[in-house]
DNA sequence: AAGAGGCCCTGATAGC
DNA sequence: TGCTATCAGGGCCTCT
């Protein structure tokens, strides 16, 4: 379940690995992932470097030097693994790379460079590779997708111009990634339990000060995730097979029936489907 | 236009 | 033990 703060944590991983290495060989053995990779795929990025590693929302941007990118969607359980090619084993000449574990099964897409390997693997193949011709279709393959809440675009004038004449919960509306990009289910709950704003809370209902809440405690949560090096509830993976450590962090993600960590709230979380989504609150200092 | 619902897929786990 | 059902949730699509 890989939402902004773990792409990004690939993302980091990744461009100090291969930014400016030559991509020498491209294996591929199972193209039916979200989107078919194309028969031309191997050929295309053959002996093209990888310029740098970007990433918007929860999507990776590798830019390629014929000056076309690849983008690269971890889906709901992707990994990306770095593999020397000598011995098979994970690359562990950095601090990052530790706990070495390469999946056996679904292993799909390899990027072969000189020394070593990137493997990338999903079971459940809802991630995607995907070649973007030019900077007008890059931004094209965008134009769904709101800001991230980092920007200064995710400001209290646009959210409330946004929630005018809608109807759904805020909830809703920070899984939307057309409203804001980047915030998947687990972070959605943990923004709005710092918020203390009920995750069935109507949108029209809300004032100038909640909108500024959601925006810094959006930044605020992401963030913390990304130095933490994400969260890992069952699927993700850094590069190196390592484990995130956000998910202690949680203080309502798949907590329910437990007491709310606020010091001063008697409540206890609660679990409920929103948009068949699950969804994390506490009942008493939520409102 | 906005919102509700469904589908893609596999693995872990629960229940019988 | 082995079977079936359910759940996990990101993106995208259709239908109303």
């Amino acid at each position: 379940m890989p939402e902004l703060p773990e792409v990004e944590v690939v993302r980091k991983s990744l461009d100090k690995k291969i930014k400016q290495k030559k991509v020498k060989k491209v294996i591929i053995r199972n193209r039916n992932l979200r989107f078919k990779i194309p028969l031309n795929f191997e050929s295309f990025l053959k002996n093209q470097k990888i310029i740098k590693v970007d990433r918007f929302s929860k999507y990776l941007i590798l830019h390629i030097s014929n000056k076309t990118y690849c983008l690269l969607h971890l889906g709901m359980s992707g990994t990306v693994h770095l593999v020397s090619n000598n011995d098979k084993s994970l690359i562990t000449n950095t601090s990052f790379y530790s706990n070495p574990i390469l999946p056996k099964k679904h292993n799909h897409v390899e990027l072969i460079f000189e020394d070593f390997k990137l493997i990338y693997n999903d079971p459940r193949r809802f991630g995607f590779f995907q070649i973007i011709d030019n900077d007008f279709e890059l931004k094209k393959r965008f134009s769904h997708l709101g800001p991230e809440p980092f920007s200064t675009k995710f400001n209290v004038r646009y959210i409330l111009s946004f929630f005018k004449r809608k109807k759904k919960n805020i909830k809703n509306f920070l899984l939307d990634q057309y409203f804001v990009s980047g915030i998947g289910n687990i972070y959605a709950s943990e923004i709005l339990f710092l918020c203390k704003i009920n995750p069935s809370k109507k949108v029209s209902k809300l004032k100038k000060k909640d909108c500024q809440k959601i925006i810094n405690f959006s930044k605020k949560v992401l963030l913390h995730a990304i130095k933490k090096g994400g969260s890992t509830i069952r699927d993700f993976k850094s590069t190196s097979g390592k484990k995130g450590n956000f998910q202690n962090k949680f203080k309502v993600y798949e907590r329910g029936g437990l007491k709310c960590k606020r010091a001063e709230c008697e409540g206890t979380i609660k679990k409920k489907t929103i948009s068949m989504r699950s969804t994390f609150y506490c009942n008493i200092c939520q409102k």
